[in-house]
DNA sequence: TCAAAAGTGTTAGCGCTACACCCATGT
DNA sequence: ACATGGGTGTAGCGCTAACACTTTTGA
């Protein structure tokens, strides 16, 4: 079989060899904690969104920029980078051949891609309703999927999504990143089940909302929310600019 | 002039590439906080011990405890992981090449050393009177500097070590890895000292005290301390058995 | 006897946990 | 009326900061 040489198969010519990078995206919806993922083109694999960084024009966290703006079209994301994967067992060749194959393509032109890499882990927060799914090139589907269905994963993305979610546990009380994940406006059960997602545990009601009600960042709506057979919950919104002049104040009462 | 071709011009054969490691190595003595750098040869440039990794045997962190011990002598070392450094700037040839050249060597007949890396960095804490520092081929120095007296360094590598010290701070006390750093004794205002200087303020000294025995990971020995005109300290030994079951039944009630 | 450093006691305040209580709403 | 979920009050507990007090030692 004759191929042409395409764009993608020259992609060694300009990338850093041996690196990669591979995002672990967060999104929130319907109470449940979801993650993009690809699904390789004629396989049952599926994967993370990842790719390469460009030797002359690209930081890292630009590449990871790029990578997320051609998978949900959005920018302006929160990342956070979580660790590095160098397994000397991360030479995946044979499986970057069977993909490759699969989606109609072949590794010959391009050996580069069959190489050793160690892959430098981010996770990013996104509102997943502003988010459209857009697969690569080698992929027939990208969507998000229930953090607690992930099917069979390609190479060792598996045990990178389980380090990328205990980092977001870390971090939840240090910083509030999380509110990344929420829609403009969202109740505190809402919330709740976020948190409750991510610590994997139940957590109190009403020590939940009186702490997050301390935190002194969220506003509360006017506006109710109508639906069962209870009282209506108010609505709240995660306020920015509140958020940011404790952060100054934080600066400058820790120099002392 | 002309140069046989030495083992290290041929480096890029056998390493990743655009990869590299930087250990921050910490010590800790006379109740100072030192990190070991390296001075180039000829030069006045300092910088941190770092290497790269064999592209077919090495994990990263291998390569990591391969280069600890050819600066220091010694094995089994406390390793953090704290940060992945991509910036484009990243890309030292020139700096590269007057190093090599002040070493009397040349980077002409290895290119290599002189392309854009990304470098993984990991701190490492050690007994510094256990280690034996050991130059490179391009040092002609190796050895403890106060974190407080860090000449001009090479690279990026202050960013780097503020990093780390960052990290450090950060895992003060989650993880009880600090106590890798001193010797067999110690004194509680020894301990004291060290947390002080890692986190950059004054503790009090009866609550640290309080605080670090109702760790219940010190055994006080009996022996005292003679030296002032004031009353006897105590010396304690970190037990790394009450440490191990402590571990032990935190993740037993953590599971609940 | 006095100064310096080591060790122990005591108190107030803060945040977290658990649980009791009241409110609003649809069936 | 009552079940369901939303919102507030409060007592107890543990941790910490702050500081007073005692002990030991050499000058």
């Amino acid at each position: 079989m004759h191929k042409k040489i395409a764009d993608e198969d020259l992609l060694g010519e300009k990338f850093l060899s041996n690196i990669s990078v591979d995002i672990v995206i967060f999104g929130f919806h319907n109470r449940q904690l979801k993650i993009l993922l690809l699904r390789f083109k004629n396989t049952s694999l599926y994967a993370l969104p990842g790719g390469f960084i460009n030797e002359e024009e690209e930081d890292i966290e630009e590449a990871v920029e790029r990578v997320l703006t051609e998978r949900t079209g959005i920018k302006d994301i929160y990342l956070e980078q979580f660790g590095v994967f160098g397994s000397k067992k991360r030479a995946f060749g044979a499986t970057h051949k069977h993909i490759h194959e699969s989606a109609g393509k072949t590794t010959e032109l391009n050996p580069w891609i069959t190489q050793r890499f160690v892959t430098v882990g981010y996770y990013a927060l996104v509102n997943l309703k502003e988010t459209v799914p857009n697969p690569d090139d080698v992929s027939d589907f990208c969507g998000w999927i229930d953090i607690n269905e992930i099917p069979t994963l390609a190479f060792d993305h598996k045990s990178i999504i389980e380090k990328a979610l205990e980092s977001l546990r870390m971090m939840l009380d240090l910083k509030l990143a999380v509110f990344n994940l929420m829609p403009e406006s969202f109740t505190m059960n809402d919330l709740q089940s976020l948190y409750e997602t991510i610590l994997g545990k139940k957590l109190q009601r009403t020590n939940f909302q009186r702490k997050m009600l301390s935190l002194g960042i969220l506003e509360r709506l006017d506006k109710h929310w109508t639906g069962g057979a209870h009282k209506a919950a108010y609505l709240y919104r995660f306020d920015k600019n509140k958020y940011n002049e404790m952060q100054k104040e934080e600066m400058n009462t820790n120099k002392f």
